[in-house]
RNA sequence: GCUGCCGUAGCUCAGUGGUAGAGCACUCCCUUGGUAAGGGAGAGGUCGUGAGUUCGAUCCUCACUGGCAGCACCA
């Protein structure tokens, strides 16, 4: 056919200009049309908003914007796929036999999951890498082709490619079955494509190796994958290799070794020492988290660290959630003369996983009316929970926690305005603590769980409502559905925090639950004097104190606001004359409320500045001959070298209005 | 739990088939110095645990255990 007999078709693009031109030209035909300078830059088209190949032929009339490096979205997008595509054709080049899975963008980079028999190990990667950039200087073009779907599963079946075979068979009907090629290289791919490999540019790295399931369930055999990072030029590539390094010298486990927070160790695998710095920032928290739950009407209470099964056979923990519990024999011999260590009628008991049932039995005692409700029941409990051994990490991740939980006992015609509360109270916890922030999830039922299909439409369209009653259900709250991912009595909201180097973490939560009110039988006497059930709403702000510790050391890299601080203050003497002026203002300090240390150490007031710095202690009181003899004191705050002297007076006081809690600043502000 | 990597002094890390080394920290001595490392000396480790190969294992093999990354699971 030749272009004479085509149409003509009307390409408009962004800035509203329209070039006339065949049906059938490409992308790339009007980015020649307008210059040689675009045409060149040129990665590709966006077709009435579709991300399309450069040469996707233009059949009608369109709206065109031509991508190129300078879309930063749209070209981080096109690179780091082809980035991925590359690495896969590297691999199978590098290693014959290998399948290829699948290959999706992630932020920052992108993976590909692989499937061999002989694993690969971080030595492979240079040599993987290595074949890419030859890729790319060899600059083959990409050249897309649409396949008969029956032909495809034949063909990629044919070649060992069962997993794209696999792929092919469930796509929908109406999709096209199109196969890219790199040279003589192909692979099943949506696309778009950069025109060629050279267009990939030379900013990537190929970062860790894992395995991963086939399709994300367990169940399926494990694939390889190997992930990268991919940027549109060698600055960014570089800018965020930097970015990754700074960011793991926040870790939290790194930091709490170097402060001396906490430790951990195999014995009591999965359960923290607090250090006495460590457990300083804990009590602060606790005691402000006390102070703000008070005042927001919760009534605090204590319930048994151990339960017999009985017990949590009735709240069905024992047929849902056994498998994460600490399960003890109520009747253990001394020796092993004495029988056998469990024996064969054992009665057993277990640590409590979770507060809720002991909150219930506390509700359960007495008769509660209706105008009793909301009882907003709180407890800073201590939890046991036996976790997969791969999924503990520092304190984020353990297996003895501390949650600041409650319960809120109250009527249908409550929830929304306690879940509503709840979202209020959170938020302005989490500014107090650091956090403009946060994302928001509500996690739908999942597979193993008690009660109605309506009850639970109805709890998750509650705390839907709520949310959305709060206005913080947009995009920029990373608002989602999660599917499955609810708790087996109750759909979550979920708020999450984001650690040091971007894994983010679920600290506060909120659970509309009807299932363990009805399990274990609470109830109320409602206006009508009949008995009613209560619903209960779990939630939690902090989360788990170890999580949220480890969350606020690398959110501060260490560097606390003085409140949390485990030593506020330093008092550091430049000659051993000032010693005792010394001594007296750390008491003066100490009678002040303020966590002072003091270092009378025969050390250089430089090394002695080092030294606490990089302790990161937030202020530094130095006491030379002059300060002693003048009664002042020289402060010297954390990564900042002007000083300024003062009165011990006026330092005190200044201190201890700097070291107040967030809530008591506040309170004593109006 | 799964895949891969790792486990040497309090910390960070070298190293070797013939029973170990650095820097920092620690102890002692000299130094009293005005804002991110003053000098010297000393002490400190059955090389994660167990078995195997070997004349001989911290090193090689296996198992176990813990750590790291990811997956799966989850606060």
């Amino acid at each position: 056919m030749s272009a004479a007999a085509q149409p003509e078709i009307r390409i408009t693009l962004p800035d509203g200009s329209v070039r006339t031109t065949t049906a059938g030209s490409t992308g790339a035909d009007i980015a020649a049309a307008i210059g040689p300078g675009l045409a060149k830059a040129a990665l590709a088209v966006e077709v009435d908003g579709r991300m399309r190949d450069l040469d996707w032929p233009l059949k009608d009339d369109a709206k065109l914007r031509i991508i190129t490096r300078k879309d930063e979205a749209e070209a981080l997008d096109l690179i780091r796929h082809d980035t991925a595509h590359l690495m896969a054709q590297a691999v199978q080049e590098l290693y014959p036999g290998t399948q290829v899975t699948i290959g999706p963008n992630i932020e920052d980079g992108f993976f590909y999951d692989f499937v061999r028999d002989e694993p690969f190990t971080s030595d492979d990667l240079p040599k993987i890498e290595a074949r890419m950039h030859e890729l790319v200087k060899a600059n083959l073009a990409t050249k897309r082709t649409v396949w008969p779907r029956e032909e495809a599963i034949r063909h990629f079946e044919g070649i060992g490619e069962k997993y794209k075979a696999e792929i092919i068979r469930d796509l929908p009907p109406s999709e096209d079955i199109s196969v890219y090629y790199h040279g003589n290289w192909h692979d099943l791919c949506r696309g778009p494509h950069l025109p060629s490999t050279g267009a990939i540019g030379n900013a990537f790295k190929l970062t860790k190796i894992s395995g991963a399931y086939w399709r994300g369930d367990a169940k399926n055999a494990q694939l390889q994958r190997i992930y990268g990072t991919a940027w549109r030029d060698e600055k960014e590539l570089k800018a965020y290799l930097t970015r990754i390094e700074e960011a793991e010298k926040r870790d939290h486990r790194k930091i709490g070794k170097e402060m001396d927070l906490f430790h951990l160790q195999s014995e009591a695998h999965g359960s923290v020492f607090w250090h006495p710095n460590g457990f300083v920032i804990w009590r602060a928290l606790e005691a402000y988290m006390r102070r703000r739950l008070d005042a927001a009407g919760y009534n605090e209470v204590k319930t048994p660290q151990v339960m017999d099964a009985r017990q949590w056979e009735q709240s069905g923990h024992w047929g849902k959630y056994r498998e994460n519990m600490f399960v003890i024999p109520d009747e253990i011999p001394n020796t092993e003369d004495e029988g056998p260590l469990v024996s064969n009628d054992a009665s057993w008991m277990a640590l409590k996983p979770m507060n809720c049932p002991g909150h219930i039995l506390i509700f359960r005692q007495g008769i509660k009316s209706y105008r009793d409700l909301p009882i907003r029941m709180a407890e800073f409990g201590c939890c046991h929970r036996n976790e997969p051994h791969g999924a503990l990490h520092g304190i984020m991740r353990v297996r003895q926690f501390t949650q600041d939980d409650a319960h809120i006992f109250c009527r249908e015609d409550q929830i929304i305005d306690e879940v509503t509360k709840f979202c209020d109270l959170l938020d302005t916890i989490y500014k107090d603590l650091g956090f403009d922030k946060y994302a928001i999830k509500l996690a739908l039922r999942p597979e193993k769980r008690f009660g109605t299909e309506e009850m639970w439409d109805q709890a998750e369209g509650e705390l839907r409502e709520a949310v959305a009653k709060t206005g913080r259900n947009g995009a920029e709250w990373g608002w989602e559905e999660l599917k499955g991912e609810g708790a087996f009595y109750a759909p979550k909201l979920e708020f999450h925090l984001t650690d040091a180097i971007g894994r983010t973490w679920q600290v506060g939560t909120i659970q509309s639950d009807r299932v363990l009110p009805e399990r274990l039988d609470a109830t109320y006497v409602g206006e009508d004097g009949n008995r009613h059930r209560p619903v209960m709403l779990h939630r939690a702000i902090l989360g788990t104190y170890e999580r949220f510790i480890g969350i606020l050391i690398e959110h501060y890299a260490g560097k606390f606001p003085m409140w949390l601080a485990p030593v506020q203050a330093v008092v550091t003497t430049i000659v051993s004359d000032a010693d005792d002026y010394a001594k007296t203002l750390q008491g003066k300090l100490r009678s002040a409320g303020l966590r002072a240390d003091i270092d009378l150490r025969n050390e250089k007031i430089n090394y002695k500045v080092r030294e606490h710095s990089l302790a990161k202690v937030p202020v530094m009181l130095i006491a030379g001959r002059r300060e002693a003899e003048e009664g002042r004191i020289t402060i010297r705050r954390l990564g900042v070298e002007k000083q300024e002297t003062m009165t011990l007076d006026d330092a005190i006081e200044m201190l201890r209005q700097e070291a107040l809690p967030p809530d008591l600043k506040a309170a004593q502000s109006h």
